[in-house]
DNA sequence: CAACCTGAATTAACACTGTTTACTTTGTCA
DNA sequence: TGACAAAGTAAACAGTGTTAATTCAGGTTG
C-alpha cells in the first residue's frame, strides 16, 4: 500500500465512498428491505456485477456500511466532548448525551447496526471482523472515558469483594488481558452503567415507550442522573 | 364468530397453526432469510399463492407469527410464576428470571420481535394492531405484577416530588387513563426497572457482552439483584 | 335432489432479487 | 508501444413476492 495512492486507488475509494453514500440514503430513505445490489446501481449509474468489483456479496456490503455507523456514532461522541468543558465527570455525561443524540437522530442506522448480527443467521455466528472490530473502537472509547473518571475524579465504585466471584473471574481476565487499569468493582460499575444506558436508548429508539411515554427526553434525563448517581457522582 | 366453529374454521385455524409451525421452524434452523412464502408452502406441500388464502402477504404472516411470539413469552412468564411459592416480591423476581431463560433460549424470536418494528418501514410506522396488541398484553403482565408487589409487600418507591414534571405529567396521564393504581414515583420505579430489564437481556441475546464476558448468567443474577435492590427488596 | 355459491388450491405469468460467466473497454506501467 | 490488470457490461440462472384466471370440492339454499 504505496503512501502516495494511484489515481486509480484514488478513484476506487470514491466509489466505494458514493456506494456507502447510495445504500445508505436507499436505508434511510426506503428502509432496510429497499437496499438492493440493483437500487444501488441504478442511483449510480451502473449497472449490478459491477458492485462485486468492490464487494464479494450484498452482506459483505451491507456490513462495510455497518461498521462506518459504529465510526459514526463513535467519533460524533469524542467530538462533541472533546468540544465541552469541564472534567472528566461533566465529560461522561455528554457522552452519554451525545451517544443518545446520534441514535435518535439516525434511527434507521442504530437499528440496522444492533439487528445485523442475528437477523441472518441461525446460531451465534460469528460477525464480520471489520463490524466487530469497529464495535471494539466504539466499546473501547467508553471504556476509556470511565477510565479517565475513575483516575481523576475519584468516583464510588463498589469494592471488589462484592462482585460474585463467577462475575469477577470474567471480569478480570478481561481486564489483565486488555490491560485495563481497573478493578474488578469498577469494571462491574461500568458494565453495569452501559447496561443501563443502552437498554434506554434502545427502548427510545424501538419505539418501545411509547406506551407510556410521548416525550422520552425526560425519561432519558432521569435514568442518566439515575447512573450518576449509581456511580456517585453529582450532576 | 358462532361458539362451535364449522369444520372448515376447523381446517382454516389447523392451517394457521401449521403455517405457524412451519414459518417458526425455518426461522429458528435457517435464519430469518430462509422464511419465504414458497419455503413455508414447499415444506407444507402447498404452493405459494395459497398462503394468500391466510394472509394478505408476507409481511402479515410474519407479523401474525410474532404475536404468538409475545404470547408466548407471556405465557411462559405467568406458567412460571403460578407455578411459583412466595410472595409478590419472590414472584416478581421469579418472572424476571423466566422472562430471560425464555429470550436466551429462544433468540431467533427475540431478535424477531424487537427488530421487526423498524426493519422494514422508514419512520416512525406504526406498528401493526395485532402486534401492538400482543405488545399490549406482555407489557400488562408485568405491569400486573408490579402493582401487586407495591399493594402487597411495601416496596420503596421515590416520591412523587421526585419525579421531574415533565415526565410525572407524562406517567400521571398514563396512570389515570388506564385506570392503573400506582403513584407517580412508582410507575417511574417501574420504568426505570424494565430499562434495565432489558437492556440487560437484549445485550446477552445479541452476543454483545461478549467482548468481557464468557457467561453473563452471574451479570443477568447482579443486575437483578442491582434491580431488587433499587425498588428496595431483599433477596 | 339439483343449483348455486363460497372458499381452497392450482398453474402461468410478471417484475423483481443476488449472483455467475463471458466479454469489452480503459487506465497503468514497464 | 505492448502487456497486464482493473472496471464495467450484457446475458443468463435460480429464486423471490405477488396477481390473474381457472379448477375443484364443501356447504347452503331453491
Amino acid at each position: 500500500m504505496p503512501a502516495t495512492p494511484n489515481r486509480r486507488e484514488r478513484l476506487r475509494a470514491a466509489t466505494i465512498g458514493e456506494i456507502h453514500a447510495v445504500a445508505r440514503r436507499l436505508l434511510v430513505q426506503e428502509g432496510a428491505g429497499a437496499v438492493t445490489l440493483r437500487a444501488i446501481s441504478r442511483d449510480m449509474g451502473m449497472t449490478a456485477p459491477a458492485l462485486y468489483r468492490y464487494y464479494p456479496s450484498l452482506d459483505d456490503l451491507l456490513h462495510g456500511l455497518y461498521a462506518t455507523f459504529y465510526d459514526e456514532s463513535r467519533q460524533h461522541v469524542e467530538t462533541t466532548i472533546e468540544a465541552a468543558p469541564g472534567g472528566p465527570g461533566a465529560r461522561m455525561f455528554i457522552a452519554c448525551r451525545a451517544l443518545r443524540a446520534w441514535s435518535i437522530d439516525h434511527p434507521a442506522e442504530f437499528t440496522a447496526m444492533f439487528a445485523s448480527r442475528a437477523s441472518v443467521k441461525p446460531g451465534g455466528a460469528a460477525p464480520e471482523p471489520g463490524l466487530h472490530a469497529a464495535g471494539m473502537r466504539f466499546a473501547d472509547t467508553f471504556l476509556r472515558l470511565f477510565v479517565d473518571l475513575w483516575q481523576h475524579d475519584g468516583i464510588v465504585t463498589p469494592p471488589d469483594a462484592d462482585v460474585p466471584p463467577p462475575l469477577a473471574a470474567q471480569l478480570t481476565a478481561f481486564l489483565t488481558q486488555h490491560h485495563v487499569p481497573l478493578p474488578v468493582g469498577a469494571m462491574h460499575a461500568f458494565v453495569s452503567a452501559w447496561v443501563r444506558l443502552f437498554g434506554m436508548i434502545a427502548l427510545e429508539v424501538f419505539g418501545y415507550l411509547h406506551f407510556c411515554l410521548t416525550d422520552s427526553q425526560a425519561m432519558f434525563e432521569a435514568e442518566l442522573a439515575a447512573i450518576g448517581r449509581q456511580l456517585g457522582l453529582e450532576p
